[in-house]
DNA sequence: CCATCATATTCCGATATCGGCATGTGTCAA
DNA sequence: TTGACACATGCCGATATCGGAATATGATGG
């Protein structure tokens, strides 16, 4: 007899600990979205944007634990203030994409230069 | 007695319908990945990277439902290729904090202009 | 030291999500 | 028409996730 079956299924990951899943998130980016105007206090986001006071913390938490923003304490308040610069895997990813997007474009612009240079050794 | 107590709890909405969401996925983001070099077939995404035929099937129907991929048959097999212009939503957000992650660097860039205009000047 | 304000954390139920497995559907080839 | 191939779908269990409510922590002022 086996010290254990096999389950049959499998453990799921974390997901909430990359960029990707942090910003998934619609209520996260209205955070990110109104952390742009500078730091704010929580009390501030939820008033701004009419969350709770929980679900805020809960978030901020999960924004920080991937780095995106970053706590300052101040008195009995804690000031959030965006990390754009953890955006960058994001923005790598699409990079990749923008390329392919743009070549059309790029085909078309190339024709286009292609027709006025031959239009000039006429 | 009223018909229906108050619950105390709220519906999750459905979140895999956006484009956010649906790059989430590490397994989703991979796929697209691999369609950059042009359209394949599902077979072929599951051989390349070592996924389960089913998965394959249901990631990219969840792709399909956010336009990031379109689906073209031919014989028996089922051809997806990317639709990269869906990856607008995603592009213009992320736009908004390239400017604040780029503030210093675009500072610099005109502290430089300056200089090199005062000395054509001159 | 105590009351209060500001925020974080914990507990909870409902639901969404993922993967495996089995099966359905549709197309081709003999 | 039948069987094989390619893919999609349905069902399931385990787990992640979200929001609400209550509570814990922590700083401040009197």
């Amino acid at each position: 007899m086996p010290i254990s079956e096999y389950d049959g299924t499998v453990a799921r990951s974390s997901t909430t600990s990359d960029v990707f899943n942090a910003v998934a998130e619609a209520r996260r980016r209205e955070i990110l979205d109104t952390l742009i105007a500078g730091e704010k206090a929580v009390g501030t986001i939820v008033n701004d944007l009419s969350l709770s006071q929980p679900q805020v913390s809960k978030h901020l938490r999960v924004l920080s634990e991937v780095g995106l923003v970053r706590c300052r304490p101040e008195g009995r308040r804690r000031l959030y203030r965006l990390e754009p610069a953890r955006l960058g895997p994001l923005h790598e990813w699409l990079a990749k994409y923008e390329q392919t997007w743009n070549e059309r474009l790029d085909r078309m612009d190339d024709y286009l230069k292609e027709l006025q240079e031959q239009g000039e050794q006429q």
